[in-house]
DNA sequence: CTCGTTTAGTTAATATATTAATTGTTTATA
DNA sequence: TATAAACAATTAATATATTAACTAAACGAG
């Protein structure tokens, strides 16, 4: 065990966990002409009757100026729509059409399969722990807040 | 709490443990003008003296089309070297220079710091068992697996 | 009200990821 | 040994990430 093994590093472990996990979600959106990102925005619209460019890029961790060009693409494709703020003209909200609203029944089903099977082999306990342990290092450097998140 | 809450699942919570720690990584690596990727290759080429392309993109876990380029812009930046193998003219080894051999010693140290400065919130039994969980999710498909896979 | 500042979103330039197809070599096999 | 298959690297086309600069709208102190 070296001192610093490159291979053992906490950012080769993330990108070796995601590179193991996210071809099998990829081969479902690519089944629904969807890329992964383009999956993310409808995921939290599902969620979210109307949502803010800057809120999205938030929960989906999609930063901004990938979303522009992401949320242009979805529209083309008619599953959702722009919709600018009365209240705050420089807001943008995102909605979701009846035909992206419609994609969550085919799609959801198949990618909660694979989250099962990623959960399958862990201990109910083992899974707790790499779930705070994940946790912990997405807070570092914020405060120990409990997020009140209700919707 | 939902069946299936999205900022909950897996993937992203990975992608928002590798959103908090990398920024402090790339912010050092903008100060020696290199790009994420290409430290990983700098990384790797510290630890092997020649490595053929297929081998340097599964340690680095870089996409070989994507290699490419990042090589060229490597090898113009006096990093590294290409040099063909002559027992299979398939393969190609990269190799660094003594300039990219010389930044070790001024790199290293910084990012070792943000290395400690992660790990230090940390009990060491939660380290491991977080190293532990990763390290199990990037080997779902391979060893231990009754799922024999040919095609 | 006005001017400087913040904020939400966008544009621009470059680098990387994803998927499929392609080139040149090697290997296996009939 | 000829030839199809396998292999390493590359190219091509499109999508996304990163960083900086920019626009327009809202805000706040004077």
């Amino acid at each position: 065990m070296a001192i610093q093994d490159f291979s053992q590093s906490l950012p080769m472990m993330l990108y070796r966990a995601l590179d193991e996990i996210m071809p099998k979600f990829r081969c479902i959106f690519n089944e629904f002409a969807l890329t992964e990102q383009q999956w993310r925005i409808l995921r939290v619209l599902w969620e979210h009757d109307k949502i803010t460019l800057g809120r999205l890029s938030d929960l989906t961790l999609i930063p901004s100026p990938s979303l522009v060009g992401i949320v242009d693409r979805l529209i083309k494709a008619k599953l959702i729509r722009r919709e600018r703020s009365d209240a705050d003209r420089r807001m943008i909200f995102v909605v979701a059409t009846e035909e992206g609203r419609n994609l969550e029944a085919k799609v959801r089903p198949r990618v909660n399969e694979i989250y099962k099977e990623s959960k399958e082999p862990f201990s109910m306990q083992q899974w707790g722990q790499l779930i705070d342990g994940l946790d912990q290092i997405s807070h570092l450097n914020k405060k120990t807040v409990t997020n009140e998140h209700k919707e």
